[in-house]
RNA sequence: GGGAUAAUAGCUCAGCUGGUUCAGAGCACCUGCCUUACAAGCAGGGGGUCGGGGGUUCGAAUCCCUCUUGUCCCA
């Protein structure tokens, strides 16, 4: 047998199992007779690359999705990209730029080639990457939102909401990106607090000498202004009621208006009214009549409206109106003031809220079932915490804006005829729209040529919102959908939760999913945002390259309980890639061990005699039935815990140590080491959703075994032989565990070197003590250096010596010639310190009277045994104690 | 401004239905150890008024009120 090298090298065994899963076809997945189990990914944009919030989310994917394969289920994750309009419009004009070339040039088929192309050559980079990660999705049923199937869906429910009237077309405010040139919904606009400047500006009374001061943000839209409004009930400018008064520069006389929207603390209690250009001032101008005076292109530089600084964008503007008021002598000073201002989503530009033709979707009614959904538990969120922050959202929502001023992505199915914004039929095809509008204008005649289709396309989540229906073909969507869980951020909870509970109901009548697990962010350690501007984040291909996919994705979730942020710290990653070593290790070892024609059975057979035995396999129920529980209430981070303490500490660091030989320089005897490769078997089930590589690798080595019995296909570990591997064979070792760690304790203390022997005298509790103690003598022997071992109810006391009382049976370490007796009494003084002040609390309980009539009866005679052990053993120990002296 | 959520060891966090030696884990730290695999390891150890205050209760890290501080979402 070859010796396996010393530490684990993660890579090319990962190449290799990944390699064997996909050849084998082990991801995929076809309708059967078993139970279906789906996951849809949250699908990643086209064009981008791999970062750290997309290997914590897929790692929690993959481990719900192995799991539920090796619960026999037939486990489909279904992978994929969504094009990203904004985005990817944007990095495909820039590139046109870069080569000489302006959209505006191109025609919009000639944009959507280089798009495609674009595409092409990008895409699914993201999804080769998820690759190393171990990610088990079904490859063949990768999908894309724009791709013909998921295209026609995305038209098709637009028409369907269009012909049950959810859908209108209306000229309203939206929040405008000047950068994209398009609008966006207001999920998009991201709030940020920014310094800003209050700029005072004076404005004359039409007639007399007086002006009065208005207080703005946006000295630069003044030319806009429909009014300076007051509050009704501010008598500071009762005088100023029914009057005029003329706007600095452009000289244009407008009202002085009443309304109770204005703050009369605010400011100066003057409010300029710009209704093309706030939303507040819009509501204001409705209500009041105004005139709406548009003052900026689409690009955010100002139009001949504005008439002067005509062409100047927004932000320069303001810098030159300022300098041309303080010259009219119309500046009143400026203030510091600190406002949310709204950014895009996308391009982190300024939000200009424009007032617009747009496509938008009623959300009110058809949101009804979604909402009742989370709320009455027919959709859980993981945390539950989240169901108050979907509630609130729900229950205020607005109209969604669905048409973007962009060519990538679905084109709006909207024909407009003869040229009219009004005058349109909705059809799916142009041959379909010409029939429609010759019916709808009673124009026989009516050419193709009369109809022209919407230019714009419809907002990327208006077809993300569709994934969990349309990356399914109707015969598998009976087996499939709805999906079981979906993985996801609390970040895009509106963009994209909410909506895809909404069009679940409103297209299947039925929840696209049963489960929503949020991960937490990851941040740096300074609790950063991980970003790529920022550059705070490491290229996760790095991380998986150096230590190993399995440490990568270990390490992210051992740090990660659900919902919380996680505060990304590569030595993580090495705490994974030191179980991934301890792992290989412990293999390792057992391997070395093996004899010429070592064989043994899966079917875990123990001993009822072996305590070690017992205790180990009782271990292994008690983690699987504490991890399945963990499964069930999604704490995945709980289960890893779980199971990493069960290798580690109970395997490695005990079971491990007690089948090795007695004799030194033995093998393992052949029968234990059966025992514990059973026992490993196990344990390797157990890990493999969390360390698909290295368990993959270790089940393959332990024994030949065929394709179909690689461990990603093998049985979720269930419960055995309980009745000896059991609570009570637990407890009893436990026991044993603890007095050894109180030997190694005084050993520790005393300075007593590790290879001394020591004596031990046991004088035990009670006869069934003296014979679990008698049995496994072996077990202190095989962990500590000890020379004569005695144990029974009778034993003599020895006189001078070290001790510890550990439940009830008392242990002594002759110390004579070996140890400082200051130092044992310290040792037992405070220990008796120690359960002074435990035996004080517990009788203070016990002597209070309401306690004892109000505690339940096993709380109460709990407190009693509680006070009984601990008062025995505190008079042991003083007994110990006076003889030490 | 409205809402949510949190505050527990130096750091990151568990602690689920109020009661088990409940004050825990990992990391970090200190001490000893190259022990039949693993120094990416083994053994042992120190460290916390559970944010402050008040209340409910026989009993509170846990429930309620309040204050302070932080984070997130929405406007």
């Amino acid at each position: 047998m070859q010796e396996l090298p010393k530490q684990y090298a993660p890579s090319s065994i990962e190449n290799k199992w990944y390699a064997f899963w996909e050849e084998n076809k082990f991801f995929h997945s076809e309708p059967d007779k078993r139970e279906p189990y789906t996951i849809v990914i949250p699908p990643p944009n086209v064009t981008g690359v791999l970062h750290m919030g997309h290997i914590l989310n897929n790692t929690i994917q993959d481990i719900l999705i192995r799991r539920a394969r090796q619960l026999g289920k037939n486990a489909c994750w279904v992978p994929g990209t969504d094009h990203a309009s904004i985005a990817t419009e944007a990095k495909v004009v820039q590139k046109l730029r870069k080569e000489g070339i302006k959209k505006a040039d191109l025609s919009r088929d000639e944009f959507l080639k280089h798009a495609w192309e674009w595409t092409e050559k990008h895409g699914g980079i993201i999804l080769q990457q998820l690759k190393t990660l171990g990610a088990s999705c079904d490859w063949d049923r990768t999908r894309f939102t724009l791709e013909p199937e998921l295209y026609d869906a995305v038209i098709e429910a637009f028409i369907d909401l269009y012909a049950k009237g959810y859908i209108y077309r209306g000229k309203r405010m939206i929040n405008w990106d000047p950068e994209a040139k398009t609008a966006l919904s207001d999920e998009e606009v991201i709030f940020k607090e920014v310094k800003s400047k209050l700029t005072h500006i004076r404005y004359q009374i039409e007639g007399e000498e007086n002006y009065i001061v208005i207080a703005t943000q946006r000295p630069e839209t003044i030319m806009a202004d429909a009014a300076v409004a007051i509050n009704p009930n501010d008598e500071r400018f009762n005088h100023l009621k029914g009057k005029r008064v003329i706007i600095p520069l452009i000289n244009k006389a407008i009202p002085i208006i009443e309304d109770d929207y204005v703050d009369i603390e605010f400011g100066t209690g003057c409010l300029k009214v710009t209704p093309a250009h706030d939303k507040n001032d819009n509501e204001i101008g409705i209500r009041h009549n105004l005139e709406v005076i548009d003052i900026l292109n689409p690009d955010g530089t100002l139009n001949a409206d504005a008439q002067i600084l005509v062409g100047l964008d927004r932000f320069k503007a303001r810098e030159e109106i300022i300098k041309l008021l303080e010259e009219a002598g119309a500046l009143d000073g400026e203030e510091e003031y600190t406002t949310n201002m709204g950014y895009s989503e996308r391009t982190d530009a300024v939000i200009e809220p424009r007032l617009s033709l747009q496509w938008f979707m009623k959300m009110e009614e058809i949101s009804k079932p979604a909402l009742d959904a989370v709320v009455n538990g027919e959709v859980n969120f993981h945390p539950n915490k989240f169901v108050n922050t979907y509630k609130h959202w729900m229950e205020n929502i607005r109209d969604w804006c669905i048409s973007r001023q962009l060519w990538w992505g679905q084109r709006i199915p909207a024909w407009y005829i003869n040229g009219s914004e009004e005058e349109y039929v909705i059809a799916k095809t142009e041959d379909e729209a010409l029939e429609k509008a010759r019916k709808k204008t009673g124009n026989a005649q009516l050419q193709v040529s009369d109809i022209k289709q919407d230019e714009d396309v419809l907002d990327t989540w208006f077809s993300s919102w569709l994934w969990p229906m349309s990356v399914f073909n109707e015969k598998d969507r009976d087996y499939y959908y709805p999906t079981n869980d979906l993985v996801t951020a609390p970040e895009i909870m509106f963009f994209w939760v909410a909506r895809m509970i909404i069009a679940g109901f409103a297209f299947e009548h039925q929840k696209p999913f049963s489960n929503v697990y949020y991960t937490g962010i990851v941040r740096d350690k300074k609790r950063r945002k991980m970003s790529k501007s920022l550059g705070n984040s490491p290229d996760p291909l790095d991380l998986i390259a150096k230590h190993g996919a399995d440490a990568v994705r270990m390490g992210m979730l051992f740090s990660s309980p659900a919902g919380n942020d996680l505060l990304f710290d590569e030595s993580q990653i090495e705490q994974g890639r030191n179980f991934a070593n301890k792992i290989w290790n412990a293999f390792r070892f057992l391997s070395m061990n093996r004899q010429d024609g070592f064989t043994y059975s899966s079917d875990l057979n123990i001993d009822a005699n072996n305590l070690v035995d017992r205790w180990m396999l009782g271990r292994v129920n008690d983690t699987i039935e504490a991890m399945n529980d963990d499964f069930d209430k999604f704490r995945i981070n709980d289960a890893l815990k779980k199971i990493y303490s069960l290798v580690w500490d109970d395997f490695c660091d005990w079971y491990i140590e007690l089948i090795k030989s007695e004799t030194y320089g033995e093998p393992i005897p052949q029968e234990r080491l059966a025992t514990a490769f059973a026992i490993f078997e196990q344990l390797m089930k157990l890990l493999h959703p969390f360390m698909p590589f290295i368990t993959e690798e270790l089940w393959h080595a332990m024994k030949e075994r065929d394709v179909k019995d690689a461990i990603i296909i093998s049985s979720w570990p269930k419960p055995i032989q309980t009745d000896i591997a059991n609570a009570e064979s637990v407890k009893a070792f436990e026991a044993i565990q603890k007095a050894i760690s109180s030997l190694r304790n005084i050993r520790a203390e005393m300075n007593i070197p590790p290879k001394v022997n020591f004596n031990l005298v046991i004088k035990t509790k009670n006869e069934s003590a003296t014979s679990l103690l008698t049995q496994n003598e072996w077990v202190f022997r095989k962990l500590d250096s000890i020379g004569t071992y005695e144990t029974g109810t009778a034993v003599q006391k020895p006189k001078a010596s070290a001790s510890a009382v550990v439940d009830g049976n008392e242990f002594y370490i002759p110390l004579e010639g070996i140890v400082d007796f200051d130092v044992e009494k310290t040792r037992i003084s405070k220990e008796i310190n120690r359960l002074d002040g435990f035996l004080k609390s517990v009788e203070a309980k016990l002597s209070n009277e309401k306690f004892v009539a109000n505690a339940p009866e096993d709380v109460l005679a709990n407190e009693r045994k509680k006070q009984a052990d601990a008062s025995t053993t505190i008079v042991k120990l003083k007994e110990i104690l006076a003889d030490l002296v």
